[in-house]
DNA sequence: CTCAGGACGCAAATCGTTTGGCCAATGTCG
DNA sequence: CGACATTGGCCAAACGATTTGCGTCCTGAG
């Protein structure tokens, strides 16, 4: 088999599949079907010309066909920031969700720039990509779209968008929140207060907070309803203020890790423990709650399973095995008890 | 100009070049070399040309594009698994060194294997990328070319690669590893001990300690030197063998920051302080480096600018400007110091 | 007035596949 | 034996751009 290697004459160019036709002594056609096997060919031609094939170390050329076909087997997904562990896991999910049937992926940072999503989003339909996975964030809703842009199927992460042929996927926050925040209940802790995000933002974990302590028979006092700005360093803002309280909370459930990680800080500062004196919760269970001490209880937002079930509602859609309205999943968001509460 | 979105008499299809030159009544050559800028063109023509491109709101198919220019302005990076921030980084300055010229990146994860790294690579090929930037960890020079391969550009990652117009990028190991050992030389530590990485790996480091300790004038003990496998709990148990020494070391060095966090981890466990009783330092420069207490000391390996210089490399080859030998950039590891030394 | 040469535009070939239509040979059945 | 499906294969037309070669018109110099 080695001398195959050899004997080629050594081609400039990537071998065509003419070459391989006039080799194997049949027209280009039939050279497609032995490939494609979307028409009978005879079992003598079929092995002449797969030998022909590999003698010649034939690899047809996906641009060409991907003209002819009009499918590329790739699929852009728009992340803010692949850097970011979160949407790499899952880019990760996607790829691998699509890979065992033939499909890569292109992948487009936006930094959620509306300017540079929408600039990807023709890019990638430009290049013929034959669905979008879009994840830029909550600005997704803002992205507009040409009629042109109507027949690939793009699946939302996160945001709903207004599109025919878009589904949806996202996390269950307020029920995540809700089980946290219960889970808080449980362990005895009775001023329970929470770190929300910006106004306006990520709603649904305060609501799980408030449904919770209605469930719990608690009263949700406003004076435990802080603010922070998702960062470490807003997160110990917001801490502070909730530690002069004339009656501080022993619980604290914060809308993300990173605030909770800044929490954690706040009360380390003042000499006191977690759990013992004040218990943190967070939420994502990004990598760095299992590195801080004590590890940080959370809930977990599971990308990789949010870019495989992206990949997947795609999948449905470009083979044809669902066209209709949009669909939306909803992944549940477990508590995943640590160290800190 | 809202009324030209409404007037397209909605393209069930996408608006082809013919279309364009149709309605503005040229030909279209015409057309494309208004667009491309290969040939003068009237004034009046262009103008003419330009309407009609953004009533019908043409976009040039790159597919077919690609078909006859056989570039596809899409690069592909090959990296063991996107999840890792160190590779989410490295795409990322990859992608920015490449978008101002149009390319676009692809991702491969491999997991390190053989066999997914030799498929992605054809893949590639077969999808006719302009370049590949290869950074699959240590296995690359395992992979082999068949004679089609040799045209397109590659960068490797970390590893050199036997391939004609392959360049390389690599961080310079060993002289970050001197400097961090240096610093602890200079902040008067006296008994200075590394855990290397497992056995054939990363000899580099190790050898930068080795240099330091003689350019200070120390002996290295092998007592001192001892194995981790790259991970948390590897360094740990590596540490809890240093700290057993009837003369225990009072800094340590570790081949990765992994290591070094289980290394501080040990050290609390003990109920010893970092670095009041044992400094530690790491390599790598890891997000968690900063998250932990204290802060990890450490030596940056740069991931955002390999990927950059590797766009670099790559760019000045698809442009034509270079063409010669394989080139080398070593890039520079600083020490950063925290509070572990 | 003539002619060289630049500016401008078009027709047609090309890139490497896939695929609908057609045809010949072979088999099947009444 | 005639009608008719079935099988296996080829031809040629797409797919949607770029690019080469050629012709025409215009302008300014001699």
């Amino acid at each position: 088999m080695k001398s195959g290697q050899v004997e080629t004459a050594s081609p400039v160019s990537r071998v065509t599949i003419a070459e391989v036709a006039s080799r194997a002594g049949v027209s280009p056609t039939t050279v497609s079907h032995v490939l494609s096997g979307k028409r009978a060919v005879g079992a003598r031609t079929r092995v002449t010309v797969l030998e022909a094939i590999d003698e010649l170390g034939y690899r047809p050329n996906h641009v060409a066909r991907n003209l002819r076909t009009r499918r590329s087997h790739m699929i852009a997904v728009v992340v803010p920031d692949i850097t970011n562990p979160f949407y790499g896991t899952l880019t990760r999910g996607l790829a691998d969700a699509l890979d065992p049937a033939g499909y890569g992926v292109y992948v487009c940072n936006t930094d959620g720039q509306h300017e540079r999503e929408r600039r990807f989003f023709d890019d990638a339909l430009d290049r013929g990509v034959d669905g979008i996975v879009f994840a830029s964030g909550e600005t997704a809703s803002q992205v507009t779209f040409g009629p042109a842009d109507m027949s690939t199927p793009i699946v939302c992460v996160g945001e709903r968008l207004d599109h025919p042929r878009c589904d949806t996927v996202r996390s269950d926050d307020e029920a995540g929140s809700r089980a946290a925040v219960a889970h808080l209940i449980d362990q005895g802790y009775q001023r329970i207060a929470m770190i929300q995000g910006p106004l306006r933002s990520a709603a649904a974990r305060t609501q799980g907070f408030r449904s919770a302590l209605q469930a719990g028979g608690r009263k949700v006092s406003p004076k435990l309803l802080v603010r922070g700005d998702w960062t470490r360093a807003g997160g110990a803002g917001a801490m502070r203020t909730l530690m002069k309280l004339p009656h501080r909370p022993d619980a604290v459930f914060c809308a993300n890790d990173l605030m909770a990680l800044g929490a954690i800080d706040v009360v380390h500062e003042l000499g006191l423990a977690v759990p013992a004196d004040v218990a943190i919760m967070g939420f994502d269970d990004v990598d760095a709650a299992t590195i801080v001490h004590p590890p940080l209880s959370t809930v977990r937002n599971p990308p990789y399973e949010a870019g495989s079930a992206a990949g997947d509602l795609l999948m449905s859609r470009m083979s044809g095995r669902y066209d209709g309205a949009g669909r939306t999943v909803v992944l549940p968001c477990a508590v995943v008890v640590r160290g800190s509460a």
